[in-house]
DNA sequence: AGTCAATTGTTGACCAATCAATTGATAAGG
DNA sequence: CCTTATCAATTGATTGGTCAACAATTGACT
C-alpha cells in the first residue's frame, strides 16, 4: 500500500520530467515551440477552426491560445478573422508560409520522436498509449 | 512509419495533459503545490540538505528551488542556515510544522493517487515504471 | 422590441519554470 | 600570498500556463 503509494510519486515525477524535458528539446532541435507545433499541426490538418475548437482540441487555456495565435500571427504562419455568419468567433488559418515551417521542422522532429523511443517495441508502445489514455481519463474526472 | 510519428506526436500531447491535470489536481485536493510537497517530503527522508542537493534530486532549476524555500520558510515549514563549513552552502531543514501538513494532506493525497490509478493492474504500474524510467533516460540524453 | 443569459475572445494579474548575470565563498596553482 | 577558477545561491528577464474580469455578439423568452 505505501509502497505502491511511493511508486506512484515516483511515476507523476517522472511524468512531470519526461514532459519538460521533451517540450525544451523539441524546441531545440525543430526550433519551433511545442505547443505552437501542435497549433500549426491541427490547423494544417483540419483547415478552417475557431478558437474555441483550436482550445478543445488542445485542452490549454483559451487565453494562452489567443496570445499564441497573437504570436503566430506576427510571424505571419496563421491569419485570423471574424466569422461573417457570427461575429463573435475569430476562424484562424494556417499560411503557406506556416506550412512551410512545418515542413521544414519535419525530419528534426522525426528523428527526435525515434530517439526517444528507440527502445520500444510496437507492442510496449500500444500498451503506453492505452495506459495514458486511461490516465488522461482519470485525471480529467472531477473529484466527487 | 508516419502513422506511428503520429502515435507519438499524440503521446507526448497525453503526457503533457496528464502532467497539468495532476498537478493541478494534486494542488486542489491537497493544499499544497506538488512541487512543494516533494520538496518537503525528500527534506523528510533526506534530513538536512543543501539547496543543490535538492535541486539534483528534484531536477527543477535553482532558481526555482530558491524562491520554494524562500516560501516554505515564509510559512515556517522548513529552516535555512548556512552550513559553517562551507559558507557556500545553505542547509534546509523540515520544520515541525513542515512535518505536520505532510501528515495532514497525507489522506488526501493517498486517495488521489488510488484513484489516478484505480484501474490499473500491478502488472501495469510495474510496465509502466519502466517505460517512463526509459523514457527519462531517453530525453535526458543530449542530441549527438 | 427588449431584457437577460450564454458564447467568444481579449486582457491583466498571477504562478512556476528556464536562462543568464551577479555575488560571495572556497579551492587550486603559480 | 595572490590570482584565477569553480561552486552555491540569488536575482532579473522571459516564457507559457492558469483564472477572473471584461466587452462584444448572439440567442432565447416574454
Amino acid at each position: 500500500m505505501d509502497q505502491s503509494c511511493e511508486e506512484i510519486k515516483q511515476m507523476i515525477f517522472m511524468f512531470k520530467n519526461i514532459d519538460r524535458q521533451v517540450t525544451q528539446n523539441f524546441e531545440k532541435r525543430t526550433g519551433i515551440s511545442l505547443t505552437r507545433y501542435e497549433i500549426l499541426y491541427t490547423l494544417l490538418k483540419c483547415g478552417q477552426l475557431s478558437q474555441i475548437e483550436l482550445q478543445k482540441k488542445l485542452k490549454i487555456d483559451q487565453a494562452a491560445i489567443t496570445r499564441h495565435l497573437k504570436i503566430l500571427e506576427e510571424k505571419d504562419f496563421v491569419f485570423r478573422n471574424r466569422n461573417k455568419q457570427n461575429n463573435r468567433e475569430v476562424i484562424v488559418e494556417i499560411t503557406d508560409r506556416g506550412k512551410g515551417i512545418l515542413e521544414n521542422c519535419d525530419s528534426n522532429r522525426k528523428q527526435f520522436f525515434d530517439e526517444l523511443f528507440h527502445n520500444f517495441t510496437t507492442k510496449e508502445i500500444q500498451e503506453l498509449q492505452i495506459m495514458l489514455k486511461k490516465l488522461m481519463d482519470n485525471s480529467d474526472k472531477p473529484h466527487c
